[in-house]
DNA sequence: TCCAAAATCCCAATATCTGAGATTTCGTGA
DNA sequence: TCACGAAATCTCAGATATTGGGATTTTGGA
């Protein structure tokens, strides 16, 4: 905890806060991080005024307000998740499944819309649960994508991962598996991240053509047969390339970033695609 | 800006990004705030290494994946989410109708929740977007039942706002109508947030019976008339009070504050209310 | 009302941050 | 593939802003 530099030290407390616990008092704040009395009320003064944290009335802080709003500003305004909705709608109405658009943020996977028409669905993905980042048919239909230096990278760092789930022995025998990937369109994975489960996935891409996310389908593997996967896949490719499209034009026109949105339901009013 | 502390410089870099602009290059931040260029390329560094921002591939930054984890986090739990789910979806099921839950941070209200069965709602309030503090059966919901001092302080300031929907001329007059809200146990509001719609709402209390939070019932104008307002309304109230209840026992039992979850579909396991 | 615990204040020492300028890296177009 | 310009990072001396022990005030509970 030593060696950092003071601004590595306040975001650090916001390191404390976990799925598995989310009140801490500053004396147990203290007691992890070290710092002295002054310095840790500091310190949290500047994040609760920030509305990083907020403290609660009997005793402790927790995540604050600031954290909601930023994500409703991301889910409102983000052009990928506006332009992506229709098309988890989409894929929804083909097939009883759970579709996902993920973002991909170099060192992290993260669902940050989801459409589900499955009944019972077998894994649940919402917004904000991370991916494993090596694993599964999202993962793939992205790295597949990736400049070749990135690609390597990527492999170089998660080959333990990617040989347990037998896609090759070493880095070139998988970057020759990710270039079929590519050269199909789509990711296909049968359990990779939950068992019983198949994964459809491609990429969108940026306007420079750098993939950023993926859309995907999971379906119950006992319901789909490798034709039905396979025209899936086509589809699934056929939406994301609509998303991109579309992104690339949302930046060539309005680049101001936001978008106009409707005073009385909150709700985005999107340019017209004119497709 | 300057004067700050370099936490409050760091922090103010977030500040940033709002509704109308999702995307800063370093050069428009410099413009911005007037930081040398090594220190807020450093300030980017770190808030970029919490996750905080992330930098697009073309130019620039955008708020990163850290702040979405972190909602997911709070969404998934947070006891008022989690008690106040059943509770939205059981008031929705009354009434075509728009429920919410909101909490109250001191200097905010916010949306943590929200459940809709109107086929067209009037107006939208999705988890995060901030709603006006002295306004609106939700507000009033809250102040009516704070203690003396905050409640006095909460009137005196946002007096102009008060004043102008009608609700007393001074403080004192102000505060008799408050306590005729907590008399009655709910707060009934016509289109004082969105013209036409009435909100009917009652407070959540924490352990110290605190108001944090409120349960609210959004319902178009003309569907609705006195005595319906009075039976939702203390239905509104058993419900908040339900919850309440339940938080209550939850801070009881497991001290450690986060609850177990499912591995494999990631929901929460709730612990029985035994009612 | 009082009491204990929690939070804040004070201030000297100095470790840490700042920012001009040099340097490297990166992205882009030829 | 190379070269160009812009963007990002590094270096380092100076000085300011941060640190933390201890005193003090505030808070909230009995």
């Amino acid at each position: 905890m030593s060696g950092l530099n003071s601004l590595d030290k306040v975001l650090s407390i916001l390191d404390l806060f976990t799925e598995d616990r989310l009140e801490w008092t500053p004396e147990q704040m203290r007691r992890e991080l070290g710092f002295a009395r002054p310095t840790l009320y500091r310190y949290l003064k500047a994040l609760r005024e920030a509305g990083l944290l907020t403290s609660l009335p009997g005793a402790g802080f927790t995540l604050g307000p600031r954290v909601v709003e930023m994500d409703f500003l991301m889910r409102k305004s983000d052009a990928l998740v506006l332009r992506g909705q229709a098309r988890l709608e989409a894929l929804t109405a083909l097939e009883p499944c759970a579709a996902l658009l993920v973002r991909w943020y170099g060192q992290r996977l993260l669902c940050v819309a989801a459409e589900c028409s499955a009944p019972d669905p077998l894994s649940s993905y919402p917004r904000g649960r991370p991916m494993p980042l090596a694993r599964g048919a999202i993962s793939r239909s992205i790295m597949a994508f990736l400049p070749r230096r990135q690609m390597t990278a990527m492999i170089e760092q998660n080959l333990d991962e990617l040989r347990g789930i037998g896609l090759g022995a070493d880095v070139e025998e998988i970057a020759e598996r990710l270039r079929a990937v590519r050269r199909r369109g789509h990711a296909v994975a049968h359990g990779e991240v939950t068992p019983g489960v198949v994964g459809i996935a491609a990429p969108v891409f940026d306007a420079a053509r750098t993939p950023i996310a993926s859309l995907c389908m999971t379906i119950a593997g006992n319901r789909i047969t490798g034709d039905r996967i396979e025209t899936l896949g086509r589809e699934i490719r056929a939406r994301a390339d609509e998303i991109s499209a579309a992104l690339g034009r949302d930046r060539a026109s309005g680049e101001s970033g936001g978008c106009p949105n409707d005073p009385a339901t909150g709700r985005h009013l999107l340019q017209p695609e004119d497709t």
